[in-house]
DNA sequence: TTTATACTGAAATTAATAATCATTATTATT
DNA sequence: AATAATAATGATTATTAATTTCAGTATAAA
């Protein structure tokens, strides 16, 4: 049997919370919501199956700078704006430009997975109170 | 007197590291290169300067994933390839598409300062040795 | 040249994540 | 349904990059 092929509740839980927030978590606060439905469920075991789901490409992580890895429920590649003050990511309705990949491996002769593309500023509600 | 308003060594230094390569270096490279001019300098003052020029907008820091964050001599925005084997990156000469900003902007009303646009895949010796 | 303090090196500390390991739960097989 | 094989868990410890602390030093203003 391999790595990932068990369904444990951790890890059906674990998905569910990511699936149902828009918010792109922390792996820490996806641990505090996960202990509401499973009390006694471990910060490793969180960590653990985020790098699993991660791996199975049913989720996205995001990393900003040195603090914490966001997770992200959408697998599909999307765009995000990071506001600078209160942290907060937000999804992009921007259609991924796809292209670009193939313009660079023509122009470089690299190949191209995939590619990321952040916004880096304020939110409105951060604008208004400064 | 303020914050980074004194010239120093050990400043100067690593800056110039910085300025006269183009791999990006993690601060811990730059740490042993500064080490063969000035051999007493402390990794901790690596980190400190790294933060303050950062600050000062004199070099950029990129993050990716879990690891070490790795630093540009090059403070205006570009974009980079990262291969995922060797880890290198590696500088794109694509014009920096500043509409994109203002297309946030107005569609949001985010106030944006920057993007980052990077790609991911292998580059052209990581697709030989397979 | 004196003085105020920004900056330093060395060491200790922090914070996020990964690894370890004995135990438990899941799934395939009987 | 009972059994067996092993993937996954919770608890704990370890790792690693980066930051903080602090007494001493170097810079630059006066
Ligand atoms: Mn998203
Ligand atoms: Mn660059
Ligand atoms: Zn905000
Ligand atoms: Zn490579």
């Amino acid at each position: 049997m391999k790595l990932g092929s068990r369904t444990t509740k951790q890890k059906r839980v674990i998905l569910e919370i990511l699936q149902n927030t828009d918010t792109h978590p922390t792996a820490d606060w996806v641990y505090q919501e996960a202990r509401q439905i499973l009390p006694d469920i471990s910060l490793g075991t969180v960590y653990r199956n985020l790098n699993l789901l991660r791996d199975l490409g049913k989720i996205q992580e995001l990393n900003y700078g040195s603090g914490q890895s966001r997770y992200d429920g959408n697998p599909v590649n999307h765009y995000h704006f990071v506001c600078e003050k209160c942290k907060k990511v937000l999804d992009l309705d921007l259609s991924v430009v796809v292209d670009l990949d193939e313009e660079i491996r023509e122009k470089y002769g690299f190949q191209v997975f995939n590619h990321r593309l952040e916004f880096y500023g304020l939110c409105k509600t951060c604008q208004e109170d400064d």
